[in-house]
DNA sequence: GCCGGTCGTCGAAGCGCTTCGACACTCTCT
DNA sequence: AGAGAGTGTCGAAGCGCTTCGACGACCGGC
């Protein structure tokens, strides 16, 4: 059992100087000489000092808290969120702030909770829909907020993300380059393009529209996450198209699936079938043969989503929109 | 933009009462007449009075805040920590408390921060290893701590997880029943026993243990997560055990590949081999053909860890380990 | 040698809440 | 009728920190 906690007064008496001297050292807000700063941090180490987070926030009116919103809906692919939701609270601690995890079940309430309760400084949302029910109440809220992804009415909101359009546009220009005609892309769940989530619909834009710049042939088509989904997904479109010789995927669960299914129906990569993906870089590293991909930067955004978040928080006047741009990896599989 | 944010004491105004009047109709804590109840209530509403957070920490020595320690080691299965993760959060708000995000990068640091600052009341763990470097620090912290999982050593602390040993037992004792002789175990990959993780080496405990009782022939092994890697283990399996005809499964991300290898090497499930499953329950419903299997009740784990640390925050003593007994579901895969 | 400026430190006033003791009532029992 | 035991409410004392204004001490410039 630990000893009882230790109060600044007490660092102040062990040390002999005032309560307010003690502060000053750890905050640095005002100059301390440097002699009574080195007897000051010897007593919090002696005595093993750390500030109550509460009476801090209270005088101060920061928690050093931001709320991490992460809804976890159907058809997300979990890991990958979590590579963003693990960055994020990384980051945060690099500004010397903790995490709190918001999940779904409160719905909005949640989230009003928190920040009218003063027990976060900011927030930062994941799972951003196109028509996102925490909008609305993200603009009338005191505290700061920033969106990984975009909604279809950004104006007044700070929003991060990959540039999913430029990625879906990336693929089709590198399929272009290799001398592909007829390509197509698999993409999210289908119940995650009819919640309208952001992501799956600006990449098939994108995709849409390089394939007309291009003058290729171009189909895209959601894409379920279980083997059997997607060999029957797979192997209808390749009945329907018999001349396609490029595959986009963007959707993480299910580019092994594609792969397999891809070699049960004797179609080789890359010769028969070249396989782009859009997805972090170790699962493109993993699969076999290694995909060449569009890499999600999900360590980037996050830090990203913390570094304007803290810049807000700081007053700070930031960029409604941060468009990460995606880079391509060029692997065994086209 | 929110109004300016409301006191209490502006709360006590307007319903013409005391603070104090305001802070036990809140809290319960003392009789208060239904009369004066109703106004303070009233008053409440009207003004959109939230209790700000840092105060009530600072002047009760409670934040309301627990913190969830999640490391997401390597070859740990997100998708299914994160149900924990997201129980552990759902239950914590039914008691009224937050959740604090804590991952691996600080360390010990982070647990040893969190308390010392009593920015967090509780903590509950997860992925525990056998040799947890966490465990230690629990010991000696004042705070209450609950570990989802077993450590080498658990005397002293509070533990809660599904009883492995019998899951694994249980799966060979289903399989004996259904006549097979010759069974195999496919489990975490080898970095997971490695790190001494307590579910996978108990499970392999519990079925070699089962497998003796019931005079099979049983191995048992260790399976990565690619599908080629799933695919070399299943044949060299098949090849080194001809015949082997039961197969129990512990590992999420492995189960969808072991089913594509047994199709590709013509193996019909299960009529010419039996394959049960060690994982939450939709994994093995969603599976093709749906899968039996011993379930992890992932919700009913992070409901119980919140409820253990609840209990102890409240004083009572709780049991040192709480183990669930796993529910076999038998669908069309034995 | 005096004035105006830093520089370094201190004391005290809160921040918004919980909780303790006090107190005025209203009910029982005798 | 008076003691004793609740009820319901209030005021005030903190909880541990930040921050503001004040104030010596010391500096250089004239």
């Amino acid at each position: 059992m630990s000893r009882r906690t230790v109060t600044i007064s007490e660092v102040a008496k062990h040390a002999g100087v005032a309560v307010s001297t003690v502060s000053y050292v750890l905050s640095g807000k005002r100059t301390i000489s440097a002699d009574t700063r080195r007897r000051v941090l010897d007593s919090i180490s002696a005595l093993g000092y750390h500030p109550n987070a509460g009476a801090r926030a209270l005088a101060s009116k920061r928690s050093n808290v931001i709320a991490l919103v992460l809804p976890l809906r159907a058809g997300m692919h979990v890991p990958v969120l979590m590579r963003f939701a693990s960055a994020v609270v990384t980051a945060a601690r690099r500004f010397d702030h903790d995490v709190l995890l918001l999940t779904a079940d409160e719905g909005t309430a949640g989230i009003r909770r928190v920040a009218a309760s003063a027990l976060v400084d900011a927030l930062v949302l994941m799972d951003v829909e196109l028509d996102d029910r925490r909008v609305p109440l993200l603009r009338e809220l005191a505290e700061p907020s920033v969106l990984i992804g975009f909604p279809a009415e950004p104006a007044g909101l700070t929003c991060v993300d990959l540039d999913f359009g430029v990625a879906g546009a990336r693929c089709v220009e590198h399929l272009a380059e290799r001398g592909h005609e007829e390509i197509a892309l698999l993409g999210a769940p289908s119940v995650v393009y009819d919640r309208g989530t952001g992501f799956a619909t600006r990449t098939r834009e994108g995709f849409e529209i390089a394939v007309a710049d291009h003058g290729l042939k171009g189909v895209a088509l959601p894409c379920e996450e279980t083997f059997d989904e997607v060999y029957e997904t797979v192997r209808d479109l390749l009945l329907d198209h018999p001349s396609l010789s490029g595959l986009v995927v963007h959707n993480e669960a299910a580019v092994g699936h594609v792969l397999a299914a891809l070699r049960q129906l004797d179609r080789r990569v890359p010769h028969d079938m070249a396989v782009i993906a859009i997805c972090p870089d170790d699962v493109a590293e993993r699969a076999s043969p290694p995909l060449t991909s569009v890499l999600i930067p999900a360590e980037e955004v996050g830090r990203e989503a913390v570094r304007l978040v803290m810049d807000k928080l700081e007053g700070r006047t930031v960029p409604d929109s941060t468009l990460l741009t995606p880079l391509l990896a060029v692997r065994s599989s086209t």
